[in-house]
DNA sequence: ATTGACTCCTGATGGC
DNA sequence: TGCCATCAGGAGTCAA
């Protein structure tokens, strides 16, 4: 379930093995992934890829024309391998670069997508109507303040709303609440400025603290299987129910909320 | 307008 | 050993 520090790490990785190459071929294997794979995901064929570049979960390989957008949905991973390399099962995309190597994307389960954003074209819906990166100065604690206002969600569906923030998945939201010690059930609309304060640094803190985990981890990412490690290792709260607590040592309780699995600790978090 | 439920899919897991 | 049933979950879509 590749989360934003994955999605990032993932660029890191790829970037250097296939920036500057020309695309010598594309293949769809599989073209049924959420939406069917566009066939104008062609036209990137023979052009140079200028860059990676990243926005929520979504990677976008550019070149001249546009760019192809990658999303990994829960299962999906990239690998660079050379082209002549065994073809996996759930192998449904590649790019063959010049250099001899391939980009590939696996998703057993098939939630990711492969779409074209053409240059000088309206962004695609997917992306135009995206709230703020996490890591940027345009997420802040005011903004997320205000938008809770009259919000009787609960915090925790509230700040994983892509319009709200992007990039904030189940694991992490977990993490950050438990964090800023704020019960995940908690309506919006009943946090304080200052305990957004927090929350909003704690949001930035986790998904910084992945990103530099997994980029310390993910030396070769030619060798990677494209499953970093998801960084389990610094979970406090999630996967944890009915371990005790890291801070008081109490059995961390699990409930579902929105259909989640919300993992967090009685005593820590009002 | 908001909010929650449903949906896509396969692999992992557990019960019998 | 095998065969089910259940669950996981990002995020778009739909219905209340």
């Amino acid at each position: 379930m590749p989360e934003l520090p994955e999605v990032e790490v993932t660029r890191l990785g790829i970037t250097p093995h296939i920036a500057d190459q020309t695309i010598d071929d594309i293949i769809i294997r599989n073209p049924n992934m959420r939406w069917p794979i566009p066939s104008e995901v062609l036209l990137a064929k023979g052009l140079v890829i200028q860059g990676v570049e990243r926005r929520a979960k979504y990677l976008l390989i550019a070149t001249e024309l546009g760019s192809i957008i990658l999303h990994l949905g829960m299962s999906g991973s990239l690998s660079v391998v050379p082209t002549d390399s065994e073809i996996k099962k759930h192998d449904h995309f590649e790019l063959v670069l010049a250099n001899g190597i391939s980009l590939r994307l696996n998703d057993p389960r098939r939630f990711g997508a492969v779409l074209w954003q053409a240059v000088g074209q309206q962004a695609i819906d997917l992306l135009s109507h995206l709230g703020p990166e996490p890591l940027t100065e345009a997420f802040n604690d005011t903004r997320l303040y205000d938008m809770s206002r009259k919000k009787k969600t609960a915090v925790k569906t509230f700040i994983m709303d892509n319009k709200v923030v992007v990039g904030v998945g189940n694991i992490y939201a977990n993490e950050a609440l438990f964090m800023a010690g704020i019960h995940p059930k908690r309506a919006a609309d009943n946090i304080s400025l200052a305990r957004y304060q927090k929350l909003t640094q704690c949001i930035k803190t986790v998904l910084a603290k992945a990103i530099e985990q997994g980029g310390t981890t993910l030396k070769d990412f030619t060798k990677a299987d494209g499953k970093p490690g998801y960084f389990a290792q610094s979970l406090n709260v999630y996967g944890r129910a009915g371990l005790p607590c890291v801070s008081c040592q109490r059995e961390l309780v699990e409930i579902r909320l929105g259909q989640r699995a919300t993992v967090f600790c009685k005593h820590c978090q009002t």
